[in-house]
DNA sequence: CTGAAAGCGCTTACAG
DNA sequence: CTGAAAGCGCTTACAG
C-alpha cells in the first residue's frame, strides 16, 4: 500500500495550507472558488481519504447513529430497521446496529462501545428490564436516545410504538363479530410492554362483550414461527376447544396455522387465527393473514426523524407517540363452526 | 452533562502521569499492581469513557469490521450475519452492517465510509457487477475483505460459499428419482454467480439422467417468497405441465408453495417443489420443505475467522472454499403423479 | 515502575 | 481569501 495521503499530503503538493484544503474540501465559501476546485481534484487523484476519526476527535460529532434492537432477524424489526436505514442514509449518517437478543448486559455494552466511538445518537427497543440508568448513562454523556417499540419507566425520551391495547381489540372484536366465544389467546409475556398491553386490550375487549375470561385459554411464550408452530398442540388439546386464536403477533399466528394443518384441521375454516403486526409475508401466507398492521415503517420513520431533531436542538419531539393500529381482514379468519 | 472525563483527570487526580493511567488501564504488567488497581476504581467512579477515536487515531487500529449484504432482512443472509456476530463478539469486534440492494455505488459508499472511519476489515457479499477494483480499494487502503456468498473474479480475495452446482444436481437426481420428468427451474438470474451455477447444475444433472432439457421450463427473476408466489400463475401455466419446481431457494420454493395453494392443488402431492438454502423456516413451513442445506452459519462463521486470521498476519485462507450442501427430504416432494 | 513529550490527522479560532 | 498554531484524547518510544 501506497503512502498514506492526508491533508497535510495535499497540501504540500499544491502549496497551500492544511487549513485552506480542510476547507476546500468541505465546499467551505472562505476559499476561492477556483482554490476549492483545483484541491478537490488533486484530493481524487492522490486517492486521498478522509480521516473521520481525526475530525470527530476535533469536532465531537461522529456522523455514526447507533440502533439496537432484540433481533434483526426478525422480520419485525427488519421493517422498523428498514425504514430507520432509508431516513439516515438521507441524512449521510452511518448507523451501527445490534442485537440485544433481550440481554441487559450486552445491550449496556452496546451502549458503551457507542459511547467510545462517539456517537451521536441512539434508537433503541429496550431489553426487557432495561434499567432507566442505562438510557441515563448513554443521555448522559451526550447521545441521546430515542426508544420504539417498547416503553421504559421512569424516564422521558421520545418513544415511538403501536397502540396495542387498541390494537389487540380490534383482532378480538373481529372474531367476537364472527360469532367466537371461546377464543384463546397465543403468544408474548408478561415482561414487555407488548405483552402485558396485548393481553390486556384482549381481556377487555371479551369483557366488554359480555365474553368469560378464561386464564387457561392463554397460551404464554411464543415469540417465534417456530414457538407458534410448537404451541399448536396446546391449543389443540385445550379441553374449552377454542374455535378461534387471538396472536401476540404475526409469526406465532404462520407458525400456530402451519402447526394446525399439521394436525390435520384447516386454518381459516375449522379455526380461526388473527396474527398482529401486518408483515410483508402476512398477506401471502396460506391461508392469508387476517392481521393487525401495527405501522413498523412508520415507526421507524419517525424515531429516525425524531433523533435527528433531537440532534438539531429540538426537544419538543419527548415524551410516548402511540401509532394507531389497524385491521387487515384476509382469509385466516371465518364464521365460527364448532369442534367436534 | 457534567465535565467529561478523560485520561487527563484520573492522572490529575491520583498524581501520576497520563501514560501511567492509560497501560494501568489497559492492564498493563509495566504498572504496579497496587497503581493499577487504584486507577481502574477511579476510572470507574469517575464514570470515564474510553476514547476509541483518539485512541484508534494513534495506534491506527478501530476494532471495527464491516459486513455489506444485499439485504439483512432476507434471512438466509440474516442467518449468516448472525454466526458472524457471535464469532466477532468473541474477539470483541464491534461490527458495522449495510445493505447494498446489489447497487454497485451503495455498496462503494459504505466501503469509503469504512475507510474513513478506519475499520479493520470488511466482510462482504459483493453486489451483482461489482468491479474488482472497489474490492482492490479497500485491500489497497488496508482493509482486507473477505467474500462471502458469491465471487468475484480477477481478484484473490478469501471466497466462503456454497457449492452451488452440486447442490442444486442433489435437489434435481431427488426429483429425477420420483419419477419426475418434466422439472421447471425457478427464481434466480444469470447475472449472479448463485444464479449461473445452480441453473447450470439442474441442467447437467438433467442432461446426466437423458432427460430433455427445456429452456422454457426456467422461471428467471424470482428471489424472495413474495416474487415466489407470483411465479405460480406462471408456473401453472406452462404447456409442458411440469409436475416438479427446482427452486433457486428457499423463499421462492415458500412462495411458489403458497401460490400453488391459492391456486387449488396441493403441493407435496400434485406438485413436487425444492428449495435451497435450508433456512430455519423451511423444516416449519407447510408442507415442510425438501431442499438443500447450504451451510449459511458455517459461511458466517468461517468467513469471520478467516478476516480475523487475516488481521492477524496470516494470508494462508486466500482463495474460494467451498462448503458442500446435503440434501434435506422433508413433505414438498412426493412420487411424480400426472397433472391432468 | 513512572513521567515528559511527541504525534496520530483533522478543524477552528485568530491574524493578516 | 489564506496561513500558522493550538488542541481534540489517546499511545508510544524514550529517559530515568
Amino acid at each position: 500500500m501506497a503512502q498514506k495521503v492526508k491533508l497535510s499530503t495535499i497540501a504540500d503538493q499544491l502549496g497551500v495550507s492544511t487549513a485552506t484544503v480542510s476547507l476546500a474540501l468541505r465546499d467551505s465559501p472562505l476559499v476561492a472558488e477556483d482554490t476549492r476546485q483545483k484541491i478537490k481534484d488533486t484530493a481524487l487523484d492522490m486517492g486521498y481519504i478522509y480521516n473521520r476519526r481525526a475530525a470527530s476527535l476535533r469536532t465531537s460529532r461522529s456522523g455514526i447513529i447507533g440502533v439496537v434492537v432484540h433481533d434483526i432477524m426478525n422480520p419485525f424489526y427488519a421493517e422498523i430497521l428498514k425504514a430507520i436505514e432509508s431516513e439516515l442514509d438521507r441524512s449521510g449518517q452511518t448507523f451501527i446496529l445490534s442485537n440485544h437478543y433481550d440481554s441487559v448486559p450486552k445491550q449496556r455494552d452496546f451502549l458503551e462501545t457507542l459511547l467510545q466511538l462517539g456517537a451521536d445518537g441512539v434508537i433503541m427497543s429496550p431489553a426487557i428490564d432495561t434499567p432507566s440508568r442505562d438510557i441515563k448513562l448513554a443521555e448522559d454523556n451526550g447521545m441521546p436516545a430515542v426508544l420504539i417499540a417498547r416503553s421504559v419507566t421512569d424516564i422521558d425520551v421520545p418513544t415511538y410504538r403501536g397502540d396495542d391495547a387498541y390494537g389487540i381489540a380490534l383482532a378480538t372484536n373481529h372474531l367476537i363479530g364472527l360469532g367466537h366465544k371461546s377464543i384463546a389467546f397465543v403468544g408474548g409475556a408478561d415482561n414487555t410492554s407488548t405483552g402485558r398491553d396485548r393481553y390486556r386490550g384482549y381481556v377487555e375487549a371479551l369483557k366488554k362483550a359480555g365474553l368469560e375470561v378464561d386464564p387457561m385459554l392463554r397460551v404464554s411464550g411464543p415469540r417465534t414461527k417456530q414457538e407458534g408452530f410448537e404451541a399448536a398442540v396446546n391449543f389443540l388439546s385445550m379441553s374449552q376447544k377454542p374455535t378461534a386464536a387471538v396472536c401476540w403477533n404475526d409469526l406465532v399466528a404462520i407458525g400456530l396455522i402451519n402447526g394446525i394443518y399439521r394436525a390435520g384441521l384447516t386454518p381459516g375454516k375449522d379455526i380461526s387465527v388473527t396474527g398482529y403486526d401486518d408483515l410483508i409475508e402476512a398477506s401471502i401466507s396460506m391461508p392469508a393473514l387476517t392481521t393487525v398492521w401495527n405501522g413498523q415503517s412508520m415507526v421507524g420513520r419517525r424515531a429516525a426523524r425524531a433523533l435527528l431533531d433531537r440532534l438539531s436542538g429540538s426537544d419538543e419531539v419527548n415524551g410516548l407517540h402511540l401509532i394507531k393500529p389497524e385491521m387487515r381482514i384476509r382469509q385466516s379468519t371465518a364464521p365460527m363452526v364448532p369442534r367436534a
